[in-house]
DNA sequence: ATTGTCCCTACCGACTTACTAGGCAATACA
DNA sequence: TGTATTGCCTAGTAAGTCGGTAGGGACAAT
């Protein structure tokens, strides 16, 4: 399970991904637009900045835009940020592996193995879809920010 | 992620499913070759055996063994008792669904759509892997019980 | 100078995790 | 019958995480 945070990341960031990426969008739109509470999305969106997602700009007429285009930024590059690593044991993940102290030999552990085909399938999903995949108007109009405008007529 | 929790409790129930199924494991002795605290171990296994997976018999040659065979307990089953869902989030689980309150409309949520994709990936793989499937002893000797008797010469 | 915005640090209550503790209850065996 | 052995049950608990809130500083536009 992934936490809220991600949630409110992935929905706000593929709110980015819909608008003109030239423009900046306020911090308190996004927050409105997808319930979250303000000053929390304030911590998200700096930390996906941090991490080279977001560019942002302060004063009047600033506000959060993507820092690079929607088609290279995945699923998988915004989870991690937020929640850690993919896989259910640190003892399967690429990222971010960590040794079990509790087995004796990780090679042929069952346990392990299985977790890394899971891993492996999370990760064949979340590392190639981007938010460009994810963004076509017509698909998510729940994370939209205009009330759709029916992009594609018959 | 899941719990260490989790990781116990499907290593001990795997160390069982390569042993003979009609005698008793002690907890000591489960517990002991996972290296999972005895106690620990112990809350683990009595809510496997509450969910109907482990049959157990106290007093002296007591301990716990499978409830059914291990062809019929998936990775997927253990995990969803001790864990809870397997989804992502809750908006896109099938055995734990809970509505979005920050989702104006699920049906066209994006995030949702692929934390849908990833919950069925995950599932395809954990529930139709059985423990009997992992337990080959050549797979799995971290888990198993005997030190390896070269089970594939050369 | 003022207003609007992001930026930063600190704090907090509730909950979860990963255990530990202690004793009761049943079973086997002498 | 007694006693050792084992699981069964309930409670407690220290540390960490989650999901926020609070308050102000930095900076840009006007």
């Amino acid at each position: 399970m992934l936490t809220q945070k991600a949630k409110y990341g992935l929905k706000a960031i593929l709110m980015l991904a819909q608008r003109n990426s030239s423009e900046f969008t306020l911090v308190a739109e996004i927050a409105d637009r997808q319930r979250a509470p303000r000053k929390y999305l304030e911590l998200i969106l700096l930390e996906l900045r941090k991490h080279g997602f977001l560019h942002s700009q302060r004063g009047k007429n600033g506000g959060f835009r993507l820092a690079r285009p929607p088609e290279q930024i995945t699923f998988g590059q915004v989870i991690r940020v937020l929640d850690g690593p993919l896989a259910p044991f640190p003892c399967a993940s690429l990222t971010g592996y960590r040794k079990c102290v509790d087995c004796s030999d990780e090679q042929v552990c069952a346990v392990r193995k299985q977790m890394r085909r899971v891993r492996d399938a999370m990760a064949a999903i979340l590392d190639t879809t981007t938010l460009a995949d994810a963004a076509t108007p017509a698909l998510a109009r729940d994370v939209a920010a205009d009330p759709a405008p029916a992009p594609i007529p018959a």
